[in-house]
DNA sequence: CATGAATGAGTTTTCATTCAT
DNA sequence: TATGAATGAAAACTCATTCAT
């Protein structure tokens, strides 16, 4: 027999995601997941449960996946480590784009479990370490730290987009500015 | 269409966005609209050619009526006007949360006509316009006008879940440590 | 089919009875008889050639059982040989309620080949034999002989689910009464 | 609109009956039912909410119709209705094979909820009675009720394939048998 | 032989849309 | 217009069977 084959289940998630970027969550199926993942539509169920499995699943691993490209514990100074945040958070979106078209459309839905929602706000909790250091040396606001780090987030999504087809020195700019622009809104 | 009953196209789509609310777009079905919005499963089409249709209607309905409720050009100086702005975007969004999550989720999908897309857009020139007028007085960063948009929506987007459940008197201040965060990121 | 293990053939005959006792022939999948009887999906296929066959050979399995355990032609006198006969049935049955459920399921199933449902038929001559004998010494009355046999196997499937959980003396007590019952209803 | 059409709910039930007998109840499929009885697929769950609601409606609708045909109270004494009810059984067991195939297929099936299954046995009630009064005069055997009516239902059923094709004249002759059978069986 | 992952045809079920009333 | 039953195409999901290991 055929070892469950972990790289399938890697295959899929990349599908679905690959799929939603192009027809939308609500245009989503489980036979154009399949198709594109080069295997029998029958071969989904055997790796998920059923389509909001698989969404809840894929939900996770992108979030998971997220938090472990942005988040480096190089004990560095509150605001070296802050602008490195913010530049590896744009990083992140501006290549990952499918990821952040999904999690914006799994946000407000029901597929995502309590459970998945929680594990997934783990991953954060460096950023929430880093925030925290930063008011403790008067360095930042002393405002909430979900706050901060909802700002931070929405504030790179927003910026991303714009970073379309940027040359490597526009961007190398760009990103500057937005490191930049959130330090100013979030410093004391 | 629609002959009779304003009201009741008006009521659809009120519907629609609650139910988007609470299944999500992908789990919108036309019947649990009608129900919603107390008429029969046939009514819907005479009002709206389709899902499709109505859907697109919606998109246009929320941002035109975003637009009204944000922008106020009274001529104020551009610090009055640009805090007034911020306060106003965190109104509607804490007050309009269906809206805000349909317009998420609607953004990356294929439901929305380029028409429909472009004329949306016509609402934010008044904030383009203010933003504009605040770099001529270099009150402002000279950064790409679209730019700045984004990150006033979307950082109005992220704060507004933390206002939840606040009392007046927090939110006020609440409001007031937004508008100024804003205004921090983007002043020259 | 099967070279080697006798006894695992006689697992998954097992395990496709007390399956189809819990979820119903409509209800019944190979993988879950696998499961039951410890097998893989595939092994059930070594030594059945498929679903079809597997639920043909059970029937004929289950019907050559039955035979073997009602029928025993010991030379005793017509009422007491069918004294013996009608408890035996009901110790049958009693003692093999998944079979029982079975055979009720598969007797207007199209599952069953014509060749089975003869073989099948030859276990129960010596029933047959017996009744002929009581006719032909007038201590029966003059009925079809396929007539009565049905109605001794309907009177012991109808009265078998009351024999549950009788204690040994009371259960004795009930076979008798069912065994008078019996030949009163058929005694000349 | 067209009114819901109490009449398109038995067309469902009736093809439901016809296309079991015709294949089996493993064999059952909701396209085939809704072809039979003429309607699109997606009607049949207008009328039934599934697959399982469907077989449990009709377990109890064909239960019901059963009680209806068999028991008539027409305050005879105990000997003539006893044998009334014997020849109605029989009655309704040979011109109701479908009926008949589809109970016994579904008496042990998981298709059929606790609470159909109680609401059936209601319709049994004025049997239960008939023997009673029996027993009360001293006119039958002094055994359990639910017990006689099982023997009663078991002999009927083990008959009735024995009365295909049988002219109206050996029809009624056999009938006379079998309710003398019964009697016999159960009389004091 | 034994395994169980993979397949894909077939089934159940949903739902946008139509249409008789 | 308004209704909601009816439709049928499309989607989710199951499962008998095969086959690489």
């Amino acid at each position: 027999m055929r070892q469950k084959d972990e790289g399938k289940a890697q295959d899929i998630l990349r599908a679905t995601l690959d799929e939603i970027q192009s027809v939308g969550l609500a245009g989503l199926s489980i036979e154009a997941v399949a198709r594109r993942a080069g295997v029998a539509t029958g071969t989904v169920y055997i790796y998920f449960k059923g389509k909001d499995a698989l969404l809840d699943a894929l939900y996770l691993h992108t979030k998971q996946t997220f938090a472990a490209f942005v988040v480096r514990d190089e004990g560095l100074p509150v605001r070296a480590a802050f602008t490195r945040l913010a530049k590896a958070y744009l990083d992140y979106i501006v290549e990952h784009n499918a990821e952040i078209v999904f999690m914006a459309q799994m946000a407000n839905s029901p597929y995502v479990t309590e459970e998945t929602r929680a594990t997934a706000a783990l991953g954060a909790r460096p950023v929430a370490l880093l925030l925290e250091r930063g008011k403790a040396e008067q360095l930042l606001k002393d405002l909430d730290t979900r706050w901060m780090m909802e700002f931070l987030g929405g504030t790179a999504r927003a910026m991303a987009p714009l970073a379309a087809g940027m040359s490597p020195e526009r961007y190398a700019a760009f990103q500057e500015s937005v490191a930049t622009l959130c330090w100013d809104a979030l410093k004391a």
